[in-house]
DNA sequence: TTGTAAGCGTTATCAT
DNA sequence: ATGATAACGCTTACAA
């Protein structure tokens, strides 16, 4: 049986040095000479040598990873904004640590903990649907410990946010509904507390305005974002009088679509529909969803840009908040006229 | 400004006991006074101490950590088997490490070498679709590394493995569609050298063979695992004149029927069809898809519960293979007719 | 019940 | 260019 865990001290035993010339002449210190580094670091890997960073980061008093909080990986948004993340934070040395909270306040707290606990260098959190006292973020900062926040943010929180342009998706989405020519636009939301659902729900207040709609609050609907509560919601809304509907999440706008399927309205000849998201599926149901694409990947990109910016330079805590632009996706649930007109040319 | 890391020494010099004192209070050990402990938990709190893991396990020898590594996230399979491993080892007091493969053997290697250099407690592992040297694995094992392989596994590798029963899954689909009148049924499979896709096509093989078919090598298409790569064999398996395909994954099958819509090829009426995974989406296409639920949640539990079990019983490896038993979904992709008339008991 | 002291594996500061 | 030594924060014999 092999020994488990070489050490530096064991590379130094082996060549007759000191363990501090080994550490040199791994970490690549120029204070050492070329041939013993030669030597040193083909015995370390000859040896199986596995630096132990946490004597390292101990001694170092800083970690090399990096927690990201999100509510679930499992979401199309999310899983791709953890590769976002992990594609700038893993060639700059760091590795990720992944906490999910299942949308739970406590486990996000339990969360913050660990990495605490874990000494890690910095955190990026997109927050959880529960989470409405924000003390433990504070708290962070408090600390000092380097925070990006992204999709759902708290504005009263220091430090970096990056955020999807969700009023211009709500706008979007509404100004082509009305193009398209509905008139008596419903809306399906998410808990009004958080930033995604409130400026997509602006963004479709203002697209009405704009082209002359009043905006009548008895159409929004709230605490709607799931596939089961976008069927239960069809029956209020069709009391509501609507010829379309545009649903905050691509999962309400499967559930409301499913719903009038079963109710025998047709979309869009009966009632036009759009969602926000993008969601895989989107495209692949019948018919296929009107939404708003999402740039996950490049959010998580931005988000760990900004952290490892203030991991470098400490000197002030940045407090920008970056809007990455969404980007409408025109499908047969919201088109009229057959959509071969329009991809004929494609 | 606040001091950034209380140590134990701060609580214990705040106190006037040892850090001694302050270490077994904090780990609630029963060599300290009641009243002290309290006295010194309650100052901990309020403090704002929170352990240092690394300078712990440093000491202790032993991480708190278990790392994960998956092909990637984003994929259904992969991101519910993460979630079953969080729910049976965040209780039990460790916490996970995630790393992405994406499919790429160098970073499987890297993955590791992570894991190693943070002396993590064990490793739980699905291999990479690039993998076809396992050395990696070995030297995982020749260490003393507690390794547990889960889904797509290599069985010359000691220790653990929890796999689907994919032959089964295999069986089960296409003894259905056998049953629901196709006769000639060709099968798109992934890379061969997997054990997910070998035991699937030798299910596809049996079945047949247990329904007085014969099987022909020439209706097998291999390397057909994505949604891209599904639209492209259609061609080519035309050409075999089937009457049913029989898809080793439910993007492949996706694919497929998205090509044979193209082609004017109506399902199940002219082709039947039948996936493998359940992904999400394969209820909402339409037709819905024929497929084979895995329970990957329940996989990640028992391959936690393999890891955890090698943790706190060091004696000897086991060296078992767990089969999670599939269930078969049948829907309208296979079944020629209506399916009101087989939905209508429900 | 509490204190003392050593040591986990590194790295950084000295000194040589 | 290399060596000796201390220290990071914690746990755990061993002593008291």
């Amino acid at each position: 049986v092999k020994k488990l865990n070489i050490t530096i001290s064991d590379i130094a035993k082996e060549l007759g040095v000191t363990p501090s010339t080994v550490s040199r002449a791994l970490s690549n210190s120029p204070r050492v000479n070329e041939k013993t580094r030669k030597r040193i670091q083909a015995a370390a890997l000859k040896m199986g040598y596995q630096q132990n960073v946490m004597a390292a980061s101990l001694r170092k008093g800083t970690s090399g990873s990096i927690g990201m909080i999100v509510p679930r990986i499992n979401r199309h948004f999310f899983s791709n904004a953890v590769s976002g993340v992990e594609r700038i934070v893993n060639p700059a040395g760091y590795n990720l640590l992944i906490y999910q909270t299942e949308e739970s306040y406590a486990k996000e707290v339990e969360g913050i903990n660990t990495f605490l606990k874990n000494r890690v260098a910095g955190i990026i959190i997109s927050l959880a649907t529960e989470t409405q006292d924000f003390s433990h973020l504070q708290s962070l900062v408090d600390r000092g410990v380097p925070l990006v926040q992204f999709d759902r943010v708290n504005g009263d929180i220091a430090g970096p946010k990056i955020v999807n342009d969700n009023f211009n998706g709500g706008y979007l989405a509404v100004k082509h509904l009305i193009k398209a020519g509905f008139k008596r636009i419903a809306h399906l939301t998410g808990a009004t507390h958080m930033n995604v659902y409130r400026d997509r729900m602006n963004g479709y207040i203002e697209a009405l305005k704009d082209h002359g709609i009043a905006f009548d609050p008895a159409m929004v609907f709230d605490n709607a974002i799931t596939r089961e509560s976008g069927i239960e919601a069809v029956s209020k809304i069709l009391e509501t009088k609507p010829d379309a509907i545009f649903c905050a999440g691509d999962y309400a706008a499967l559930g409301v679509m499913e719903e009038l399927k079963r109710l025998k309205i047709t979309i869009p000849s009966q009632m036009g529909l759009a969602g926000l998201a993008n969601e895989p599926f989107s495209e692949m149901i019948s018919p296929s969803l009107t939404t708003v694409e999402l740039n996950a990947f490049e959010i998580g990109n931005r988000a760990a840009n900004a952290l490892i910016q203030m991991l470098e330079k400490t000197e002030y805590v940045m407090n920008h908040t970056e809007i990455v632009p969404v980007r409408l996706i025109v499908r047969e649930s919201s088109v009229r006229q057959p959509m071969v007109l329009l991809n004929e040319k494609l």
